[in-house]
RNA sequence: GGGGGCGUAGCUCAAUUGGUUAGAGUACCGGACUGUCGAUCCGGUGGUUGCGGGUUCGAGUCCCGUCGCCCUCGCCA
């Protein structure tokens, strides 16, 4: 077997007169009867091979003394077809049709005088060309191997082994963190996210589960010593996945000891600094901060995107002054400071510039049914346009009820001849919400994302801080930690916080904990926080989330336990390895970033996972299936 | 668990209001061709319209069920 001295994307005109090896795919052929073009792929690029009975037969004579040799040969190129896979011998040379400029390797040629046929290929499903159109994402990730052939997702591959690599160095290298790997057999800590259960032979009727996260491992290794730590680590979820969302997914793991806040952040912007630049050439600027409820407030979501100018406005107080009303009945039973669980309503407004000649009906009573996916009522409109003495008049929507205090109004919302107002009124938390998820999909209406990689700040980075320690679960009724049990509350919460009581919702709910995320673009890639390290907090907390002092020794004694051995300050979050590379590659669909991805229902379809287990295999587990297959 | 979209040749798609033998490009097979690079030209193979049922004189098209993929709500400490 031939093996290559050169890579497909490595030949120039340098080269020229050498006699070369290179292996590859068949990308294309093009047969002119006695002369046929082959364009050779591997992970490097593409090289043209021709295959010219006569040239061969000159180049190759000397080394072979076998002028028929080349006979055979033309026979096996003739053959060749999309996707084999060969090894060739040949000396580079121009190329005598002239440059392809499309090609790093264009000025260049291959004459075959050795051909390899290392393994023919059935006709295959797709051709992995980023030039035609793609297959079906089923059909990709059934033949996910032709697939990743494709030069786009080879380069998707490399961006994300570098990117490995850039944080290793930066965290391992540089910054003296300890690379230790944590289990994925687990114990099972049922709160959060459902878990994968595996079950354990050797101990009947137990199991372990596979880790949401190696959250309190790496709390336990600052208990133990290792003052900074890094993984990327692979986390389990048993959740519905999304677009932006899989079953398993890969986080880099960070805890620091010894710090607070300040220097975790620190740590943190100067590695996203580092990223970016290295992947990508972009110089991250400070990154700002913002809180928590004034997110809440100005965004509707605690993952602002400020690429673009929306703002949000509580005009509760102005919209009680008008006759319209649905805002009339919500604001009925009055207001008081923005409170989640608060059954008092507000009004929320939302000023769009210039929306009122592309907001057109059709796409508002579009906001409706998207605001009341989230429900809300639906979402009031009105339009500002031109008077035909110039100044500003109210149209449409609910225009009647605000004309009677049109200047105030105008004032109040800071709206301009052209723009349109949307408003949503509710409970806090709905109309909070709901006007959230409408103001990105007005952005994205109307044109007003930037895409990634334009001028003019693509990347917008922003730190959220200041969440609140607990939200009420909307079902049960019950308290549970915003971030995870294991988030300390901010420094100056602390007495607020070891005084409060379970059945104190103002208190609970005003509670600020010390968390962090950092948000890009609308997407959180990171989140953490400063830990718990004092033994009397953590049990504070586990009581004030309803479990006795008996459950939570049952399920976290190791914790309290490590926690009452001299256990260090410390603080540390996690960054969502498939989340940055989507950003690096500008794409949306998390699949496109990880080699073997699965599907909606948690299917790999190339290899057929998950698969039914034998009868036997389940014997010596000790686990019996419920599962009856419906009759078809 | 809920809502929505899609499923026709290996692949990407078309097929009028429910109406003749389900078409095209590409891939594949055969042939021609010595400078192509999306090669070109000639010919050909290829279909249980995801699957099952129903309505109808007649179903790719309409209805019901089911499977698969995608988006989304719930969910994701």
């Amino acid at each position: 077997m031939l093996i290559r001295t050169h890579t497909c994307g490595e030949l120039r005109d340098t080269h020229v007169g050498q006699t070369v090896n290179l292996s590859g795919w068949v990308n294309a052929y093009r047969d002119h009867g006695n002369l046929i073009f082959i364009d050779l792929r591997d992970r490097y690029g593409l090289t043209q091979l021709v295959f010219d009975p006569e040239d061969a037969n000159e180049a190759g004579a000397a080394n072979t003394g076998d002028k028929h040799a080349h006979t055979g040969m033309m026979g096996d190129a003739d053959k060749l077809r999309n996707e084999d896979c060969i090894a060739v011998r040949g000396v580079v040379r121009i190329r005598r049709g002239g440059e392809n400029p499309k090609l790093p390797t264009g000025k260049v040629e291959i004459v075959v005088q050795q051909l390899d046929v290392l393994s023919k290929t059935d006709n295959p499903p797709f051709l992995p060309d980023d030039n035609s159109t793609l297959p079906n994402e089923e059909i990709r990730l059934k033949h996910r191997y032709l697939d990743l052939r494709r030069p786009s997702m080879q380069k998707v591959l490399g961006t994300r082994s570098k990117a490995m690599q850039v944080i290793r160095n930066y965290f391992a290298g540089e910054n003296r963190f300890l690379e230790v790997e944590t289990p994925i057999l687990y114990k099972s800590t049922p709160e959060g996210a459902r878990e994968f259960l595996v079950p354990c032979r050797n101990m009947p009727g137990t199991f372990y589960a596979l880790p949401q996260s190696p959250q309190l491992f790496k709390q336990i290794l600052m208990m133990s010593g290792c003052d900074r730590y890094m993984q990327i680590c692979r986390c389990f979820r048993d959740e519905d996945p999304r677009a932006d969302r899989q079953p398993e997914f890969s986080q880099v793991d960070l805890e620091m000891s010894f710090v607070r806040r300040d220097q975790i952040t620190e740590m943190m912007e100067g590695f996203v600094r580092r990223f970016w630049k290295e992947m990508c050439g972009y110089e991250v600027p400070t990154i700002q901060r913002m809180s928590y409820r004034d997110a809440m407030e100005d965004y509707g979501i605690d993952r602002p995107d400020t690429r673009y100018d929306l703002k949000i406005k509580d005009i509760s107080t102005f919209a009680a002054r008008t006759e319209f009303g649905v805002f009339k009945s919500v604001l009925e039973k009055g207001q008081d400071r923005p409170r989640f669980n608060s059954k008092r309503g507000v009004v929320k407004a939302m000023r769009v510039p210039g929306g009122a000649d592309k907001l057109t009906r059709k796409i508002t009573d579009g906001y409706s049914s998207l605001a009341q996916r989230f429900g809300a009522g639906g979402v009031a409109v009105v339009k500002v346009i031109k008077a035909e003495d110039g100044s500003p008049k109210l149209d449409t929507g609910i225009a009647k009820f605000l004309e009677p205090l049109k200047a105030d109004f105008i004032r109040e919302v800071g709206a301009q001849i052209g723009d349109t107002v949307l408003f949503v009124a509710d409970t806090y938390a709905i109309a909070t919400k709901a006007i959230g998820e409408l103001r990105q999909q007005v952005a994205r209406d109307m044109g007003m994302i930037p895409k990634p990689g334009a001028e003019g700040g693509p990347w917008n980075f922003l730190w959220v801080l200041d969440f609140p320690m607990f939200e009420k679960n909307k079902e049960t009724g019950k308290w549970i930690a915003m971030h995870h049990p294991f988030t300390a509350p901010r420094d100056d919460q602390r007495d607020l916080f070891v005084n409060a009581d379970v059945n104190d919702d103002d208190t609970l709910e005003s509670i600020v904990s010390a968390g962090y995320d950092i948000v890009l673009n609308g997407s959180e890639i990171a989140g953490g926080s400063v830990r718990i390290h004092d033994r009397a907090v953590q049990a504070k907390v586990f009581q004030l989330l309803g479990l006795s002092p008996e459950q939570a020794k049952e399920k976290f004694s190791f914790l309290l336990e490590a926690l009452s051995y001299g256990a260090p300050p410390h603080a540390g979050i996690a960054f969502g390895l498939d989340r940055l590379i989507m950003h690096i590659c500008g794409t949306d669909n998390i699949r496109d970033v990880i080699a073997f991805p699965k599907t909606q229902i948690g299917a790999d379809l190339m290899t057929r996972a998950p698969s039914k287990a034998t009868d036997a295999q389940l014997k010596d587990l000790h686990v019996a299936s419920t599962w009856v297959e419906k009759p078809s």
